[in-house]
This record gives structure tokens, sequence and C-alpha cells, in this order.
RNA sequence: CGGGGCGUAGCGCAGCCCGGCUAGCGCGUCUGCUUUGGGAGCAGAAGGUCGGAGGUUCGAAUCCUCUCGCCCCGACCA
């Protein structure tokens, strides 16, 4: 059942894989590439939506599904879209035993067939904006797989717009990355930085791509969501148009934006530890787990520990809370589940206690004794709330002094090239291409994002030398 | 596609180099008894097309040929 997790020191990749199927996050599928989201990871991603898509009603959004098949005639007319996507596509040339007429794209990404129905329902600019997300899986043939952070198929929402003048787009797209932003921070407990991509790095197609982008426990950098303003390149290859109010034709200004179910990859590694996984309250599944502790040789004792679990379960409110009386478990084996598991809070209830009167709380986030405390009966809901409270901020505490301390601004190339070695460089850049070519040939790190929040002064390229505006974050990513 | 590793019980592995009795071990499962404050103990039991095909041989998990699949490391990527 299980087996000692291999400590992230010795083989983080190894660790990661180990914590997930040990957690029954999610499982090796009998496809190459593709993954089995079992139903604990499969809760967690379900929290994780619920959040975002409360985030985009809230902004006007709406849901709708557009079909998983594309004519691959759509995908190609966006010239920069089909170089990006062609490598990746999974093409259906057969259909009920018949060769197609024209092969069909299990959809990569949506902007095209959504594009292609904006055109048709958009006439005027009283039908401006059109704000759409579907929740959806989609699928790009990955040469390298990684369970939850590439998978052949993956879930996740795609928002795509259409609005009236470009600063519209700009300002939803920026919209969504706040979206993105508060969310990563105030639910996944995980602090990112929000900027621009590198014309090299940017979404094909697109005019401008923005990321949140985050430090993984081995330092490395994940971006963990994206937000694209999309200019007219679509609306113009899919005739995108409305009549303005001054009776002039003119092309939609579209934007797209995504998070996946690497969103989970990044929570797993952003906290855990090498007990397991460590869950941020605000999206654990379970928030807080009682493991009742029971003599098996007295009926007695064994009643007045289920009667008194069973009082306090009444007092829990709104906690998500899960009593593992699986008795014929030892302790020990249920402390050690849960850990595994990453459950927040730990309550451990046994005839000692019950004479004191008292129940131990255990923090999964604080492992050992240090994270243990005697807490009256009375107070065990509102301690409980305020703990999981506490636990969250301390969560994004920590892993804010984390990256923190792993990013580094080195001041020549020679000492950034080995700095981005060992976690996040922020240094100067000129925003020419041959630089940032070099830093990748040379180290392996490419740009990451170029920060919204940006000094007031000017500096000097950290490659060339020359005068460069804007402070980038370069990482070896996943 | 290049480099490496692995397919033997539900899971993890040994056996293979050097062919030979009935293919082992650990975990899990089942039964019984004892246990329960950090992954319980004892006793018993069930569980196998050795990834697949072909070949060599009196005899193949083991040797040869072909083949399928998966994992890890690189190039591509949310």
């Amino acid at each position: 059942m299980f087996d000692k997790i291999t400590p992230r020191s010795e083989d983080y990749s190894k660790w990661y894989t180990q914590v997930i199927r040990q957690a029954e996050m999610a499982d090796y599928a009998p496809v190459r590439g593709c993954m089995v989201v079992r139903p604990y990871g499969y809760a967690l991603w379900e929290n994780v939506k619920e959040q975002l898509d409360v985030r985009f009603k809230a902004t006007g959004h709406q849901n709708a599904a557009f079909p998983l098949f594309i004519p691959m005639s759509f995908i190609e007319k966006e010239a920069e879209h089909v170089e990006g996507f062609k490598p990746e596509l999974a093409v259906v040339t057969h259909g009920g035993g018949k060769k197609l007429e024209e092969p069909l794209v299990v959809r990569p990404t949506s902007e095209t067939i959504i594009g292609y129905m904006y055109s048709q329902w958009i006439q005027s600019y009283r039908d401006l904006p059109v704000l759409i997300n579907q929740w959806a899986n989609v699928v790009r043939w990955e040469l390298r797989p990684r369970l939850f952070l590439r998978t052949m198929e993956f879930f996740w929402q795609e928002g795509h717009t259409a609005h009236a003048t470009h600063e519209e787009a700009v300002e939803e797209t920026l919209r969504i990355l706040d979206i993105y932003t508060d969310f990563a921070v105030n639910e996944a407990a995980i602090p990112v930085i929000p900027g621009r991509k590198s014309e090299s790095e940017k979404f094909p197609g697109a005019l401008t791509s923005y990321t949140i982008e985050a430090m993984m426990g081995d330092k490395r950098a994940l971006q963990a969501g994206t937000s694209h303003d999309l200019g007219q390149n679509f609306s113009k290859v899919f005739d995108i148009q409305f009549l303005d109010a001054n009776q002039k034709q003119q092309h939609c200004w579209t934007t797209s934006w995504g998070v996946s179910t690497r969103m989970i990859g990044a929570i797993i590694m952003t906290h855990g530890d090498d007990q397991g996984l460590v869950l941020p309250p605000r999206l654990a599944p379970t928030q807080l787990v009682i493991v009742p502790i029971v003599p098996k040789n007295s009926e007695e004792a064994r009643q007045v520990v289920t009667q008194t679990v069973n009082a306090i379960s009444e007092t829990l409110g709104d906690i998500r809370y899960h009593v593992d009386d699986r008795y014929e478990y030892s302790p020990g084996w249920r402390f050690n589940e849960w850990e595994l598991k990453g459950v927040p809070l730990r309550i451990e209830i046994g005839p000692r206690d019950i004479e004191n009167e008292q129940v131990v709380f255990a923090r999964r986030d604080i492992p050992g004794k240090e994270g243990k405390s005697f807490i009256p009966i009375a107070d065990v809901a509102e301690t409980a709330t305020q703990m999981l409270d506490t636990i969250q901020s301390d969560m994004l505490k920590r892993a804010s002094e984390f990256r923190d301390a792993n990013t580094f601004e080195p001041t020549d190339y020679d000492s950034f090239k080995e700095i981005v070695e060992e976690g996040f460089a922020r240094a100067w850049w000129c925003g020419n291409e041959t630089c940032e070519d070099k830093v990748k040939e040379e180290t392996q790190a490419t740009i990451r994002c170029i920060p919204t929040e940006q000094p007031d002064s000017d500096g000097a390229c950290i490659v060339c030398g020359t005068k460069a505006e804007e402070i980038t974050i370069f990482a070896r990513a996943y």
C-alpha cells in the first residue's frame, strides 16, 4: 500500500510522480502520455474550477461549449497559429469507416472554431462585447509528458472574447490576468509574478501574451496561466466584423485566456514536502480530518470517543471535514495517510484526551510535534476555523519567502549564468532577441516574463550591456 | 527522433550472465486470535499465458531473431 517517498532533494521528479500516485491524485492511463484523474485529484480540480468560475461570472462572462473537432482548414488560416500548433496536432482522417473529405483536428485550443462562430454572431457594435468561456479538454501531441504539467489530453478553461476597440480588449486581457493572480495568491497560496511574454515565448497568433509565473519547490519556473491580446489577427482571417456607430465596418479585437490542470501540478510543487502533499485550506477537498483512537477491549471507551467525535462534528459548520473511523488501521497508519494526502488540519481524539476535555490539533504545514497543540473540546470549531485561515496565510508566506530567497539580481553576465541555475534571475534586458537566444543556448534558461511592476529607472542589458528599459525574469522552466 | 532503463501474482522486485526438480521474496488481499496515542504481531490460505510471436534444445523466465508497450533524460510545449 505504501512506499517511502523519495525525498525531494534526492530526485525531485521521482518525488513528484510518487506523491501524485500514492496520494491517489492521478494514475497513468493505458495510452502513452495520458492520465486518469482520480476522485481525490478531481475534487481538487473542482474546487479550482469553482473559484475561477465565480470570478469569471462576476466579471460578466458566460459558459458555453464548442465542438471537439475542428476542420483542418480552420487551423491553417492564421499563419503563426498553424506554425505553432501543426507539430502537436492529433488529426482524425477517418470516420464511420470512410476517409474524410477534410481531416478533423482534435482541438488543441479553440480560437479558430470560436472565431468562426463569432463571425456569424457579431454584426453590430451593439453585439459587443462577447464574453464566453468554456471548460473543456484539449489535445496536444506532446513529446515528453508529465502528470498534470504536460499531458497529451488536458483539462482547462479557455475564455474567448470579442471587443469593439483595442483598448477594451487590452483591458479584458489584463482584467483576466488580475483574476488569475488573485486566484493563485489567495486561493492556491502560490505567489506569482504577473507579466508579459517576450515575442518568442508568446502564444502563436497573439499580439501580446501575458502570464503568471510561479516558482516550484526545485526553483524552476512554471507558467500557471496565460491571457492573450489577439489583436485583430483572428478577426481578420475569420472575418469577425461589425458595423460601428458611424456606419463603418470594423474588425473586432479578440482575446483568449486559459488555466489548466497544470495548476494542480503547481499546487503540488509549490507546497509539497517529503511527507507528501500539502494542500491550501481554501482548495483542499478535505480541510479537516478527525482521527478517533479507540481501545478495542473497551466497548465503553469506544462509545465515549464516538459520541465525542459526533458532538464535535456537529459544531463544524462549513468546514469540509472527514471522520476516519477505520479502526482496522492503526492511528499511526491513518496519520501518515492523511499527511500524504495533504489534508491541512488533523484532529486526534482518544480516551486520554477526553479525560482532559481536550483534543490534539496537528497542522500539516508544520510537520511533527511543533505543529501539534491541545485544544479544549468546547473551542474546537472556532479554533479550527481560525487555524485553517492561519495555515492558508502561512503557506503563502512560506512560498513567498522561498521564492524571494531564490530570486537574485545579478549585475554581470558571468554571475547571471551561475545564478540562473539556482533560481530566478531578475535582470535588465534590452529587448533584443539575440540576447534572449544567447541566454537560452548557454544556460537553458528562458525569459519567463517581463513583470508588470517595473522600477522607474533604466539599466544595462545583462547580456550585451546596451541600454535596457525593462527588468526581466529569467529562469529554467517546466 | 536521439540516449538510458524496464516488462515475471493486485503493487514493488529477485531469478536471466552460466538453460534443468514444484518460478521465489516483500507489500497488499482473505481467515482466525491478540492489538490500537506515529505506517501492529503471530498462525494459516489464496493468487502466475514470466509483455507478444517465432526459433534453438530432450528441456526456455533464462540463449537467438523479430515485435509491442511503458518509464526516465534531451529537442517541442498550457
